[in-house]
DNA sequence: ACCTGAACACCGTTCAAGT
DNA sequence: ACCTGAACACCGTTCAAGT
């Protein structure tokens, strides 16, 4: 059977899951498939490319917020529901920060957020400023707490650098809704 | 005369404003402060310490606030002084954020700001978790900002992904806005 | 103490050639 | 259409050996 692209998507994650970010490569990916270099190129133009893919299938899991909520939980569960995506695999925020920071056209997590906060009463400009506070704010969270997580695994332990430790969910909740508060006072 | 770790250092600066982040590598650095790559070992352990060196070094040129202003104004003039130390050097806030989500010991810019929110009123966990929430989004608009930028002068143009266009500045100061009222709602 | 030289175990990507 | 084989131009890191 003819590798498809799927099967190279499909295989990439698995990868992920089992060696993390770091060392996932093109040649282990290969390897995995029983394939040579080479062969993946024909499926995806490179190695960016693959990465956006795996990116927008991790993005593309999170449902868009219940309409019935008002205005500040469907933030919430926007922003619970993109971090649920980012904790779905090893290194996911990590995988999808170098994807976003690399601006791979179509991989735009925000729009829905937009809408939301345009609905909400913000006009344009500060809906999108209002979104990418938001966006950045749950991306930065989830990359120190999975950054977290792989360094208790490997023992390392450390005092915790840009961040302190405390309970994630906590500090999570706390954070979102300095912003949700904040957006409400914008509103009137 | 012998290399020093603040020669290594310096260079390695030089080499990043001139290749960028993901061209800074340890055979370039070697290859312009013509010495072997192997050389580069006895000044630092390893790659990631001699970044945790730049990322500290850029840190550290960020001043302490004015401990004259309200406690907002000084919120305002750390987030203000930390995203322009990551504009200092090419890919600056990449490289940072790299370092931080390494955890690299003694590297947390977050310690002045803790102080800060502290000191206006926040009991220490809220403090930690509200600076955790500034680091991310001053993190997150810097490390997008550059990468923009990087796309603009390949020429790439781009519809921007994870973030809209409009004014850095002005995006940046609404997305600032919105934590520093976050967080006077819960002052009293 | 500080650096060279050579090696080890990797990378992403290209491209002619095969089927 | 889809993949192999071989190559190109790189990496970070280690370590005996030199001075």
């Amino acid at each position: 059977m003819a590798l498809t692209r799927q099967a190279v998507l499909d295989e990439a994650i698995r990868t992920l899951d089992a060696y993390g970010f770091a060392d996932l490569s093109m040649r282990k990916l290969a390897g995995a498939l029983e394939v040579q270099p080479s062969a993946l190129y024909w499926h995806f133009a490179n190695k960016q490319s693959l990465l956006a893919a795996i990116a927008e299938s991790m993005l593309g899991q999170v449902a868009a917020p219940d309409p019935r909520l008002d205005w500040d939980g469907q933030v919430r569960s926007w922003a619970h529901g993109l971090r649920a995506a980012l904790s779905s695999h090893r290194d996911g925020a990590e995988l999808v920060a170098s994807v976003l920071s690399m601006r791979a056209e179509g991989v735009d997590p925000t729009r829905g957020l937009v809408a939301i906060l345009h609905r909400a009463g913000l006009r344009a400009p500060d809906a999108r400023a209002a979104a990418a506070g938001v966006l950045h704010f749950v991306m930065g969270h989830a990359v120190d707490e999975q950054g977290h997580a792989q360094m208790q695994a490997f023992g390392v332990a450390s005092a915790g650098p840009g961040v302190a430790p405390d309970d994630p969910d906590q500090r999570f909740a706390y954070g979102l809704e300095l912003l949700v508060d904040g957006i409400r006072s914008r509103l009137t």
